[in-house]
DNA sequence: AAGCCGGGGCA
DNA sequence: TGCCCAGGCTT
């Protein structure tokens, strides 16, 4: 490894954290349990999200799907339900089937070895390592982007943290200042993290261990960590109609393939019986531009009520209206549209 | 080993 | 606009 002479001495950085942690920590509805079930879902939540953006999600998940029982015996659809607008919807996909596998493998007791809760879906290394230590006292890092972030600039160490041998790598770096609180070190680093040591403009001068910290005695802390590899950004245009009438509209639900997996969307093509019977084709959103993705949503009303009633009848779209749109799970886009025009259409 | 998956915040 | 975030799955 590089800049390590020797693989020990520097676990007083460890114990240092912990002091800091003990007086720093943050107050989050997850702290002050080890409940690995509100532990688990909470590490599922907050994988590539902040607190500030999943923190009311993770309480309304919890309010409403409080155990594993209540979570395995719900329906697929509510699960993506309060995972609206989170993103990364496998992970709820996932969660509910590791639910399942909780009660069909382990009788509804979560398991409490690290192999054991390596084998839940949607649950790696570093979740598995969380949960083991926060709740079982397991002696493992939970090596995530705070730690690639922490360690490099402790160690000044450019190892390129965009390559897939990086986990391996800062697990070792990890092990060289473990405590023996293997659970309340993890969480001290996010914590160090995200308050202090932040990828951009940290707070060196109130950080704990600045004295242990080669980037800050080199004044090379912005060069830390090393990533070489860049964001891919692709464009993607995507084309919808809102086709309804009399405050109903039909919506169908994505594979799960590909983005939004099992979310609901507007249909992308109007019905063929429908289409004699279009009052209006009229583009509603401009190019709604969300990062990358442009979308267009078309405005069709169809002109006959006898037509419209018996479509809607039968056929493979659902058929909803704006008070039951909250029953399902959109795209944040969509969701935003149909929040406007609901808005918009009961002041017509 | 590399590509892909959301959405929000920030400089 | 590009980068980052309590990562994991697929190919």
């Amino acid at each position: 490894m590089k800049n390590i002479e020797h693989d020990s001495g520097f676990h007083h950085i460890g114990h240092k954290l912990l002091d800091w942690y003990g007086k720093n920590a943050r107050n989050l509805p997850f702290r002050n349990t080890k409940d690995p079930y509100k532990i688990w879902i909470c590490e599922i939540v907050f994988q590539q999200t902040r607190i500030t953006q999943g923190l009311n999600h993770y309480n309304n998940f919890i309010k409403r799907f409080p155990d594993v029982q209540t979570l395995a015996t719900a329906e697929e659809d509510e699960v993506l339900l309060y995972w609206k607008g989170l993103g990364y919807y496998s992970r709820a996909i996932n969660i509910h089937k590791a639910a399942q596998q909780i009660i069909n493998e382990y009788h509804g007791v979560f398991p409490s070895e690290y192999e054991e809760i390596l084998q839940l879906k949607g649950v790696g290394k570093y979740t598995a390592a969380a949960i083991s230590s926060i709740c079982f006292g397991a002696k493992l890092p939970a090596v995530d982007g705070n730690f690639y972030r922490v360690l490099s600039r402790i160690f000044a160490d450019d190892f390129d943290v965009s390559t897939s041998q990086a986990f391996t790598y800062f697990s070792q770096l990890a092990h060289l200042i473990l405590p023996e609180n293997a659970g309340d070190f993890n969480q001290a680093m996010m914590d160090l993290g995200s308050e202090i040591c932040k990828p951009k403009n940290p707070l060196c001068p109130e950080c704990p261990l600045r004295e242990d910290c080669l980037a800050f005695s080199l004044d090379r802390v912005s060069e830390f960590p090393v990533k070489k590899k860049k964001v891919k950004t692709v464009d993607l245009a995507l084309k919808y109609y809102f086709v309804h009438r009399d405050g109903r509209f039909l919506i169908q639900q994505r594979k799960d393939d590909f983005i939004w997996k099992k979310l609901f969307e507007f249909p992308s093509e109007i019905p063929e019986e429908l289409i004699p019977f279009i009052k209006s084709v009229k583009m509603i959103s401009h190019k709604l531009t969300h990062k990358n993705l442009s979308i267009e949503i078309f405005n069709v009303e169809v002109d006959s009520a006898e037509v419209w009633e018996d479509f809607i009848g039968k056929n493979e779209y659902v058929i909803t209206d704006f008070e039951g749109s909250h029953e399902k799970s959109f795209p944040k886009p969509l969701e935003n549209y149909i929040q406007n025009y609901h808005t918009a259409y009961r002041f017509l």
